[in-house]
DNA sequence: TAAAAAAGTTGAAGTCATTCATCTTTATAG
DNA sequence: CTATAAAGATGAATGACTTCAACTTTTTTA
């Protein structure tokens, strides 16, 4: 039986990462120290180290891990999109936004946002990077849906439109985490506002 | 004779942040070491922070030199705007970027971009935003100016075209900094091929 | 000018991320 | 089943930022 050490091995990694997601929100990135996470995972601080190569990649696992759950989400909108642009474009960008928060706080997407542009060339910053390319391909993803469905401009080009949608929308996220004070509502007005009248200049007349 | 303790204290200070813009340039702002830099102003540890509180904090006092020569240059070139809408769009931004890099490397401008987005609320993280909103004020100065001068179309509005302009033009200083290897000509031909075109757009037929 | 007060300097100590040589646990070979 | 090898866990040690109580220098007062 060879499985024990990897099956020990996968449990230690989902408990360091769960005691990370519990902690980071609870108490602040910068509060919590490797030693905390370590005891609550019921591993020696070298251990983590181990599963994870800085601090900060803990914290980019924790990102990772809402991210895919989000572009899980945003995939069921893009294959079936409500009718009409603007709600299929708000949908999607919408349902980024209230998922953003069910296990990262503010403090957690700022710390990792500012990891990911301090450090481009570390696996981290690469990591970040690289989620936010897959969010922007999925809203492109359900542009090029909506020219096959009929209802955005064919000749308008779906890359570089799926591309400036997201930067938008990423940049006011962006504005977002910065302020501890804005609501997720704020942010969602926001959003609508600016979203409804470049659908309405995409769309097929 | 009271203001021989006002000299050494001023003398101190730009002791220190003369140390930090060198050293900070020649061996990263990792590398450099507080005591590093107090060794240089010839002080003591403790010295360096009661001028500034914290590492960041030096990095951005440095950032905040750099910008305020940019902001001079801008000034006169808004004073005096070359003719052309293209011609005096690319003028300012250009001059920013060819100024950027006079006493920062791309590391201190991705640390302190990184230093603002995780601490928005330390006076580093506004006073890092404060720059930008100046910057962007001087943008849509520039575009006033030609609107007074009849080359921009008066019914756009000034503010709404000038923070565009300048979320954009800040947006590829990103890109730039965060890529070692992308060169300032880069910058400049990428800029360029973009700010024609809305030049065009916003120009008076 | 001398003493007292105010302002500022100092560097050793504290804290926390990170490393690494040693030890323990698991897997394999005889 | 025992011995060897491999993999991984451990926590004390390291290094760097930051703090703070004691010490100096400058200014004010009498």
């Amino acid at each position: 039986m060879s499985g024990l050490r990897e099956k020990q091995k996968a449990d230690r990694e989902r408990r360091i990462l769960q005691a990370a997601v519990t902690k980071f929100r609870a108490d602040g990135y910068r509060a919590v120290r490797i030693e905390d996470l370590a005891e609550i995972a019921e591993v020696s601080v070298g251990t983590v180290y181990n599963y994870y190569q800085t601090k900060g990649d803990i914290l980019i696992a924790c990102v990772a891990m809402e991210v895919e759950e989000v572009l899980t989400a945003g995939h069921h909108i893009v294959c079936n999109p409500p009718r009409g642009v603007s709600a299929a474009l708000l949908s999607l960008i919408i349902s980024y936004y209230d998922h953003s928060l069910e296990y990262l706080s503010k403090e957690m997407w700022r710390t990792a946002m500012a990891l990911a542009i301090e450090a481009p060339g570390t696996p981290n910053g690469r990591r970040y990077f690289e989620l936010d390319q897959r969010l922007a391909a999925q809203v492109t993803d359900l542009v090029i849906a909506l020219q096959d469905r009929g209802e955005v401009r064919r000749d308008l080009d779906a890359r570089a439109l799926g591309t400036l949608m997201f930067n938008n929308l990423n940049q006011m996220f962006l504005e977002f985490v910065r302020d501890d004070a804005m609501t997720l509502k704020a942010l969602r007005d926001q959003v609508a506002a600016q979203t409804r009248p470049i659908a309405s200049l995409i769309a097929v007349s």
